[in-house]
DNA sequence: GGCTGCCTACTCGGATACACATTGTCCGAGTATCGTGGG
DNA sequence: CCCACGATACTCGGACAATGTGTATCCGAGTAGGCAGCC
């Protein structure tokens, strides 16, 4: 049970752009974070499938959230990464073997994968219940109120 | 995110155990489950060095639980398989770029890793209420209550 | 008949190949801006 | 001075390699039981 590391990066290029004015290019959110440009770019292509983000080409073109901040939750981030089926695949082995499950029983998962799927949903329930607002709003606490009056200023040039 | 397959052998494997009243070798347990034998060794190896299962060499040899299944549950289970290190890493990328975070503010890990450590920590609270005792009860009211009799008259013959 | 010793067969454990997914990179298609020329 | 047009530079998107982890397998070390021989 691992997760891509493109997950820390899809979530904290979120936070940054709910507090950008304007589209923010690839290579620009990858100087920022001090990750690979073109495998952020391969990231945020994910995000863009998902509909979290909207990509503008063009000139002054780049990334901006499609919803408000408050309304995209740190799991839309992840499912949008990791992709949306749950990570227990369960392979029925309870029907292979001398002593298959027969038909009647199988219409219930087993409670192995009752038991692992129950523990996802927690997982998921927890990531629902963060959105990237306040994410943010936890960056401000930590860095400083005027923090992302910073960023956007160091946006805006270079 | 994906689990190893070996996860759903592991804990099905559990389940048979704590009702076999004999050490139970791994090509048995694999041709219960209809799987690789040389492969499931490899969990079992997994199990033993967790300290969940005990094996025992020689020609009657074979696994056996340490603890009651109402001891184990599949929390120990899935992180004796997958490992104890969470499946979300933090890579700190908070620190590189033009804005890195300072020393006070690094203190408490950032938030990002805050919100995915809690689902971590609410999945596997999940998994913790769940025993092995628990799965073995709930295999007997899908497949009947004699099944883990049959189960144990076919592991002492053949 | 009982006991001792050896042999055998079975077990686990670690070391060894293969396949797939993640990681990382590159180049091509498309578009809005900027500059230039004309009216 | 205003407008239309074209060139340009920048953007995203998908197609293409390298690495790491999961998957699958094999063979060697060790042990307990079974059998034969001996007392």
């Amino acid at each position: 049970m691992k997760l891509s590391a493109g997950v820390e990066w899809a979530v904290h290029c979120c936070v940054v752009l709910s507090e950008a004015p304007a589209p923010v290019p690839a290579p620009r959110l990858a100087q920022y974070h001090g990750v690979s440009r073109t495998y952020l770019a391969k990231h945020l292509q994910q995000l863009s499938r998902a509909g979290l983000v909207r990509s503008t080409e063009g000139r002054v073109g780049g990334y901006a959230l499609t919803r408000p901040a408050d309304e995209i939750t740190v799991l839309d981030v992840v499912l949008a990464v990791e992709g949306p089926e749950p990570a227990f695949r369960c392979t029925e082995i309870r029907q292979n073997g001398p002593f298959p499950a027969t038909g009647e029983a199988c219409l219930r998962p087993c409670g192995v994968a009752r038991a692992m799927w129950a523990a996802e949903d927690a997982y998921r329930a927890s990531l629902r219940g963060v959105t990237i607002a306040d994410l943010a709003g936890g960056v401000r606490q930590d860095a400083g109120a005027d923090v992302f009056d910073r960023v956007r200023g160091w946006l805006a040039t270079s």
